[in-house]
DNA sequence: GTTGGCACTCCCCGTCCTCGAGTGCCAATG
DNA sequence: CATTGGCACTCGAGGACGGGGAGTGCCAAC
């Protein structure tokens, strides 16, 4: 009975927090809510809230706000699941339907999110490791230089440039395109070294060089680290919370322009099909431990091939955000297993 | 004579207010520049070029700011310029150097340009229309669909699926691929449609309408209003300028986030080789109109394929800016003559 | 045209004070 | 023993006040 109502008490302070932006007393908590308690019992339990841990008070004589550990008290036991309106299904759904290929897809997902959360959106393209090749393209550029273009089944192309150690003709190189695509084609970019391994040993001494230099270049593609990429959007929201950040909107900003960074965060959270949330100094980045992160995985049925979240102040809507990440990360994977 | 000591004390107020972001007096302007005059001297000049509308005071008994008539005088009349030093050079040289592929070189720019203005950098990719076509791939997806790859000669890859209107082998695509490359080869991307024109009829009547359908995508990809990208990098100094924005950072973040926005933003800069600027009012986004746009066009030789900026607060450093812009343009104009 | 002098104007900034929301504690109550 | 009304107390927000100072405009003298 008391613990339910201290619940109450804590939810109550939650929701009036992020919706008022203000310190939240004992008296305005009864009057908005049907606590149907005085005031002040609500400041017993309140005081009791506050030596467990759950919320402060900026100062003495001030109302209570929610720490992190309040947050994270309300997330995991307090916040319901909060449907999204069969209009906003149907809206994400038509804006995401209209597009042209896997760079619109993204650029439109990261742009509906952080629309729709009104907070920093972040989608990560699919891994290209877990993706398989669907086709390589070997454009010659030069005497001694080509493009290698590759095309993997979640739809991304990747391209890169690759330096030959000798002159290569035309021909040869639709031979070595030939040969790399059979020995590739429908392969997991992971498993791609074993299965090129032995190809250059099967072209001419004088051109095997080359093909090890474009086979490098291809392995460097799939494999590099910094195969990763993320997008952003809506960063304009952060100035909508200046009261928050308002000192050092900076660090929070650069952090954010760090792939690295960026990847570091969604690697935390895109493990998983749930919707994971991290809280204040929950987060893994120094620089935004005053932001919470809002996350989870997408992909083709189980296997996960990249995360989508967002980014916000601790003081943020919860359910409303965590059912907006979902229901993109959800519309994300159905247009992958369409390919 | 006289003029002379007019302009150099609208310099010297530039030039103070630029470093140190107060309202500059008379008194200390005698006193930071040798002008070999007292400072009621000073002050007689000042009220001349508050007159002619060059300088404001915030209010009476402040010092003088320039206004955006006062920056653009000391644009055109007053700033020489001021060359980067070698080591500047050799360090914008080594960064671009280590790109490999042409996303790399956009993102190492706009890096790279950021961090030396401290600003907000843009940089504009090849416009396809300016391109030649370099090798074109159809890829089979499945029995209706194909994904269609462009590489121009410019280093940019763009991809599209193709519904196709029926169902079409793999051998039907190798033969529309093959005559779409020979069709287009070496062509540049505005004379496209003339050049394809007549290919659909070329093939059997069951496959027209999937070869129109391809020449369709196709024709869309390079002449869209939306072909052109530009990425953007350095938001995070925009926060560095509080004192300028302090109220509303937002819509400026969110001019930013518009790439039709950008495109009209560079497009007003990027038709000269000169670095042109753009202050404060003469911006053509309303949202911006309190920065100023410091920008050029790059491209092989003389025929400009894209433009790169710089945005800032109208106090800012334009003869650094200026060079920085430059440089950076010179350095994507070589790397695309290698190609 | 230049200069020194002088009165004047305001912004900045520190101080002081009041107001009010909110708290903690306590004694009373069912 | 949880709940409640009462009460003294705390502390920040915000307004009034006032001195200090940087800067100006103007004027008479050179």
């Amino acid at each position: 009975m008391l613990e339910d109502r201290r619940l109450a008490v804590l939810r109550a302070i939650v929701e009036d927090y992020v919706s008022t932006r203000e310190p939240v007393g004992s008296k305005a908590l009864v009057e908005r809510h049907r606590l149907g308690v005085s005031s002040a019992t609500i400041r017993n339990d309140m005081a009791a809230l506050e030596e467990e841990g759950y919320i402060a008070q900026p100062h003495t004589s001030a109302g209570r706000i929610p720490t992190d550990l309040g947050y994270r008290a309300f997330v995991d036991r307090l916040s319901g699941v909060k449907p999204m309106s069969s209009a906003e299904r149907r809206a994400i759904s038509s804006f995401l339907a209209g597009a042209v290929d896997l760079d619109d897809v993204m650029s439109r997902s990261v742009r509906l999110l952080a629309q729709i959360t009104r907070q920093v959106a972040l989608v990560q393209y699919p891994s290209l490791v877990q993706s398989a090749i669907l086709h390589l393209e070997i454009v010659r550029l030069g005497e001694t230089r080509a493009l290698l273009v590759l095309i993997a089944d979640t739809g991304r192309v990747e391209q890169r440039v690759v330096d030959l150690p000798a002159p290569v003709s035309d021909d040869d190189i639709a031979r070595i395109r030939s040969r790399l695509l059979s020995a590739s084609a429908g392969v997991t970019c992971s498993d791609l070294g074993p299965a090129v391994e032995g190809v250059p040993a099967e072209f001419e001494p004088g051109l095997r060089p080359s093909v090890a230099a474009i086979i490098a270049t291809l392995l460097e593609t799939t494999l590099d680290t910094e195969e990763q990429r993320i997008v952003l959007g809506g960063t304009a929201n952060l100035a909508r919370y200046r009261d928050v950040f308002s000192t050092n909107l900076e660090p929070v900003l650069e952090a954010l322009e760090e792939q690295v960074v960026l990847l570091r965060l969604l690697g935390e959270v895109s493990a998983a099909t749930e919707v994971t949330v991290m809280i204040g100094h929950e987060n893994p980045v120094e620089d935004l431990q005053g932001t919470s992160l809002v996350g989870t995985g997408y992909g083709r049925g189980e296997s996960l091939v990249a995360g989508v979240g967002v980014v916000g102040p601790t003081r943020m809507d919860y359910p409303g955000t965590m059912a907006a990440v979902r229901a993109v990360a959800e519309y994300l994977s159905r247009i992958l297993d369409e390919n």
